[in-house]
DNA sequence: ATGTAAGTATTGTTGAACAATTCTATAAGA
DNA sequence: TCTTATAGAATTGTTCAACAATACTTACAT
C-alpha cells in the first residue's frame, strides 16, 4: 500500500474526501489555524467560543484538544484551558539536536531515492521563485518541504512523522519572525545542498547542513529568548 | 509525563487521583495493560464493557483512545471500534530503522554522560541477575531499559519520548514470544556494548550496536511475520 | 453456497446538567 | 496604599441520556 518512506505524513490536502471522525476534522482546523499563525502561541482556546465557531459539542473539541496536545502543539494545563504552545529556547535547542540527528542521518546514507532527489530539486526551484517574487511566506513553506523530503531519505514512515511534527512545532517560532529574514539565508544553502546530495558528496553535505542547523538554531533562539 | 509506573494506582486509589485528568489516568490504566500483556495485540476494546470496569464516562474513556492512538498503541477504526494494535513486519522493519538512527547517533556522541553509563551498568546487572535467576521476564524489562538510557544519550526529551513509544510498541510483539528466547542472545552483547561504550571506543560500539540490531529484527519478523 | 433484507449491537455525536476549580472584583483590615 | 478575604461569576472536568449513523448478525430466499 504505502511505501515504507512515503510521504504521506507531510501532505496536508487530500484530493479526495476521507471518511474521519468530527473530532479529527475539528483536529485538523485548529492544527491549520495553529501552524499557519492564525492562532499565536500562548492564545487561549475557549470551549464555548470554539463549539460555536466550528459546531460541534464539547466533547468532540475534548477529543480535538487531545489529540493536539500529543502533538504538542497544544498545552492543556488541568482547570485552567488549553493554550497554544509557548515554545522556550530549550525546546528549539531539544527540536534542533533531533533535527541533526534526522536530517543527519539522511544525508550520511549512501542510497539516495531518485524521486526524493527530484521533489528536493522542485523545492528549491518553488522556494527560489517565490524569492524572486517577494512571497516570503511561500519561500518558508518550500523551505519546510526541502527539510522534510530530506528526512525522509530515511526511508522510514516514523521519522517523516517525526520531523512534520518537529517543523509544525518550529513553525510556532517562525511566526514571531520576519519571514523574509529568517528563510532569506538559507535559501542558496539548499541549492547547494541539493548539488552536494546530487553528487554523492555525502561527507560534505553532512556539513554543510550541520552549520546551515547551527546558524537557524541561533536565529531562532534570538527569536524566542 | 504520566507514563505508567509513576503512580501505580488502581481502582482503589481513584478518589485519590487528583494530578491529572480522569481521560490521562484511564490512559495510563490502558496503556500499562497493553504494554504488559493484559490486552493482547488485536482485542477489541468495547466502550460499554472499558466504562463498567474503570467507572468512567463514555467521553471519558473515548479521550484516552485518541491519547493512546496517537500513541500508536491503539487502533481507531472508524465505526468499528478500538483496536490493541497489531504490528506488521513492515512496521518492525520501520521501528528498527528509527532504532538504529536513535542508537546509532547516541554511541556516536563524544561526550557520554557519566551518570548515564552509570544507569547503564545498573541495568545491565539487573539483566544479568535476573537472568540468573531465570526472571525473563525482568530480564526484557531490564534490556529495555538499558536501550531506552542509550538512546537518552542523545541529550534530547524528544528523543526520550520517541524511544519510549517505540519500546512500548515493540512490546507488542514480545507478547508473542518467550521472553527467554527473545533475551538470552543478546545479554552478552549488552555487556560488551557498555565497555565499549565505558572506554570510548565509539566506532566498534556502533558496530556491535549495528549488528545487535539487525539479528533483533530478524528475530522479531520472523515472530509477526 | 450466495445473496439479501430485517433486526440488533456498537460507535459517533450531541446537549444538558452539575461538580470542581479558577478567575474576578469588591470589601475589610493592616 | 497594600494586602488579604471572600462572594460571585466564569470556565473547565465529567457524567448521563438520547439519538443518528454505521456495522454486525441472523434468518430467509434463491
Amino acid at each position: 500500500m504505502s511505501e515504507p518512506g512515503s510521504l504521506d505524513a507531510y501532505e496536508e490536502t487530500r484530493p479526495f474526501r476521507v471518511r474521519s471522525s468530527t473530532a479529527e476534522w475539528a483536529a485538523a482546523i485548529l492544527r491549520r489555524r495553529v501552524t499557519q499563525g492564525g492562532l499565536l502561541p500562548g492564545s487561549r482556546l475557549v470551549e464555548d467560543e470554539l463549539t460555536a465557531e466550528l459546531e460541534v459539542s464539547r466533547n468532540t473539541l475534548r477529543e480535538a484538544f487531545r489529540l493536539l496536545g500529543h502533538e504538542r502543539l497544544l498545552e492543556h494545563k488541568l482547570n485552567r484551558g488549553v493554550y497554544v504552545r509557548v515554545l522556550s529556547p530549550a525546546d528549539v535547542a531539544d527540536i534542533y539536536r533531533v533535527r541533526r540527528m534526522i536530517e543527519g542521518a539522511a544525508v550520511r546514507r549512501p542510497d539516495k531515492d531518485p524521486i526524493a532527489l527530484t521533489a528536493l530539486r522542485d523545492a528549491v526551484a518553488d522556494a527560489e521563485r517565490a524569492a524572486a517574487e517577494g512571497r516570503w511566506l511561500d519561500v518558508g513553506t518550500a523551505d519546510l518541504r526541502f527539510h522534510q523530503i530530506i528526512a525522509s531519505l530515511n526511508g522510514s514512515q516514523r521519522v517523516n512523522a517525526m520531523m512534520a511534527q518537529l517543523l509544525a512545532e518550529l513553525r510556532l517560532v517562525f511566526h514571531a519572525m520576519d519571514p523574509r529574514v529568517l528563510h532569506a539565508p538559507f535559501l542558496p544553502r539548499n541549492r547547494e545542498l541539493l548539488t552536494l546530495l546530487e553528487s554523492g558528496r555525502s561527507a560534505e553535505a553532512e556539513h554543510l547542513l550541520a552549520t546551515y542547523l547551527d546558524e537557524a538554531e541561533r536565529v531562532l533562539l534570538a527569536a524566542c529568548a
